[in-house]
DNA sequence: CCCCTCTCCTGATCGC
DNA sequence: TGCGATCAGGAGAGGG
């Protein structure tokens, strides 16, 4: 569940170690993992190819590596890391779950391991977008909260026409990217605000508070080197982040919140679960655009 | 255009 | 011990 802190953490690993390198080999071994790279395979690994690294990028939970050379024009690589990616520098992982290898001149091997196999490569064009060299496939999505040109108030201004839940809009990454599961239970606990409220209905005041709080938990999560809960969101070493340890919402069914004591809540939402402290985050009166799932929760 | 639901996928876990 | 059901969820296709 790799979401803006964790994918930033990874970034940076990257960063840090492959600028400037070039890359030797590459081999594709699930095909799923470059689904998304339309002219297939062995196009991929071709133009990977003697590709030197000149630098990465990030917006919300997409990152790339901006790839160039003598005789090529720059192009990116669009890595995202779906649900179980992850990015590994140092000897070439042996797991199954190994879907793509690269070999570095430095002689260290980048390896992309996906278990869950939402996540992938592709290679694109670099387009500008409101003056921002994106690659094509993340034209659309939204600055993040942590995005130094982030506009938070042209976003209160396109929450607040919204007739749609709240937190279905802060996981809508075309309105404002990075925000996921996790962070998106954090930042409406931290701004006590139901997500089941239309955002429509919510104060520009309290809607710039949400994406402060957003801001806020994942600036807090990136020191702290991201959530993990299990083995499989890691750094380009392989270790855990530990922010899990500071979550006041998600997972914390049943256990007190931290802030009134009232026991969490547990409820299903977009085929998926959201934490909630029915003290400090009421439901609305009239649950969702139509009143269901009132019955038969809890 | 806007909003929402479904689908892709693997492995851990649970109840029977 | 085995087996089916459930859960984890990002993003895009497609429906209303």
């Amino acid at each position: 569940m790799p979401e803006l802190p964790e994918v930033e953490v990874v970034r940076r690993g990257l960063d840090a170690h492959v600028t400037g390198r070039t890359i030797t080999a590459v081999r594709v071994h699930h095909l799923r993992a470059v689904r998304r790279h339309e002219p297939g395979p062995a196009d991929l690994t071709a133009r990977l190819l003697g590709a030197e690294v000149l630098g990465t990028g990030r917006r919300g939970k997409f990152l790339w590596l901006v790839l160039g050379g003598p005789d090529r024009p720059d192009e990116a690589l669009v890595v995202h890391l779906g649900m179980s990616g992850q990015m590994l520098l140092g000897p070439i992982e042996k797991t199954d779950h190994l879907r793509i290898a690269a070999l570095l001149d430095d002689g260290t091997a980048l390896s992309f391991i996906d278990q869950r196999t939402f996540g992938g490569w592709m290679l694109a064009d670099l387009v500008t977008v409101d003056g921002t060299d994106l690659p094509e496939p993340v034209a659309h999505i939204a600055r993040d909260p942590l995005d130094p040109e982030f506009d938070r108030d042209a976003v209160v201004k396109v929450l607040k026409r919204k007739h749609s839940e709240i937190k279905r809009q802060l996981l809508d990454q075309t309105v404002v990217s990075g925000i996921g599961n996790i962070y998106a239970d954090e930042s409406l606990w931290r701004a006590k605000v139901n997500g089941a409220r239309l955002a429509e209905t919510l104060t520009k005041p309290k809607l710039a508070e949400i994406l402060d709080h957003a801001a806020d938990v994942m600036r807090d999560a990136l020191s702290q080197g991201g959530t993990s809960f299990d083995s499989l969101y890691v750094n380009v070493n392989g270790e855990s982040g530990y922010f899990d340890r500071s979550l006041d919402a998600y997972g914390q069914e049943g256990k007190p919140c931290r802030r009134c004591g009232t026991e969490m809540r547990r409820e299903k939402f977009m085929n998926r679960s959201s934490f909630y402290c029915p003290r400090c985050q009421p439901r609305p009166r009239q649950s969702g655009p139509r009143s269901r799932a009132r019955v038969g929760d809890e």
